[in-house]
DNA sequence: CTAATGATGAACT
DNA sequence: GTTCATCATTAGG
């Protein structure tokens, strides 16, 4: 583990560029049931001047983590029943981050499918909500760096992923933006959505 | 398509 | 202090 994502892997992009940076990551969780790990397919960027981010309008005490340091967890519960993970990014204080949304399963599959009670494959992490419930992630993550001793990322193997630039799902607002990445012909992302027609 | 579900911020009194 | 609308989702039909 002497090659994990350091701090200043973090702190080198702006948010776009390291929701682009963060696919083919390797997110490794070594929880106390065991290890799980799954390589980042599908990322969306929240930038402060952005109306579907929660830090959109000011620092609230569950914003909080958004305004910390680049490569702190923000991790949130949503809808009253699921929980989504972000990787804080930007300069301090900006209050923008990266949703992790897809991964694809590595290691530690049998303890996944224990934990979201399916064995397809293809379904374990395909999705915010299901990736976090996955990789055992909850509530005490928030704050927590991903280059922690059992918490963090490993570097790509492919160094030029293709990767196609959409936009994000689920939102009511900014829906136009073009602020989700995934990996091309990935078949864990949690949807694909077709190629748009040429506007009009 | 819809229900389920809880935390939150905003807008009141 | 209380109430209400909102929310970056998923499962099930």
């Amino acid at each position: 583990m002497q090659d994990i994502l350091p701090k200043e892997f973090f702190e080198k992009y702006d948010t776009l560029s390291l929701a682009r940076h963060l696919l083919g990551c390797t997110l490794v969780h070594n929880s106390p049931e065991g290890l799980t790990a799954g390589i980042i397919v599908e990322t969306e960027a929240y930038l402060q001047n952005d109306p579907a981010c929660h830090a959109y309008r000011k620092k609230t005490p569950r914003n909080a983590a958004m305004f910390e340091k680049p490569g702190i967890s923000y991790v949130y519960f949503i809808y009253g029943v699921y929980h989504c993970f972000n990787i804080v990014s930007g300069q301090k204080d900006t209050g923008e981050a990266v949703l992790i949304r897809a991964l694809e399963p590595v290691d530690g599959i049998e303890l996944m499918q224990q934990r979201r009670g399916t064995t397809q494959l293809k379904n374990l992490c395909s999705g915010p909500g299901k990736l976090v419930t996955a990789m055992g992630i909850n509530r005490d993550f928030n704050f927590l760096p991903v280059y922690s001793h059992h918490f963090y990322c490993l570097p790509p193997k492919d160094e030029n992923p293709e990767i196609v630039t959409t936009t994000r799902i689920g939102i009511t607002r900014g829906a136009d933006l073009l602020y989700r990445f995934y990996l091309k012909g990935n078949q864990f992302v949690s949807k694909i959505v077709k190629e748009k027609p040429a506007a009009p």
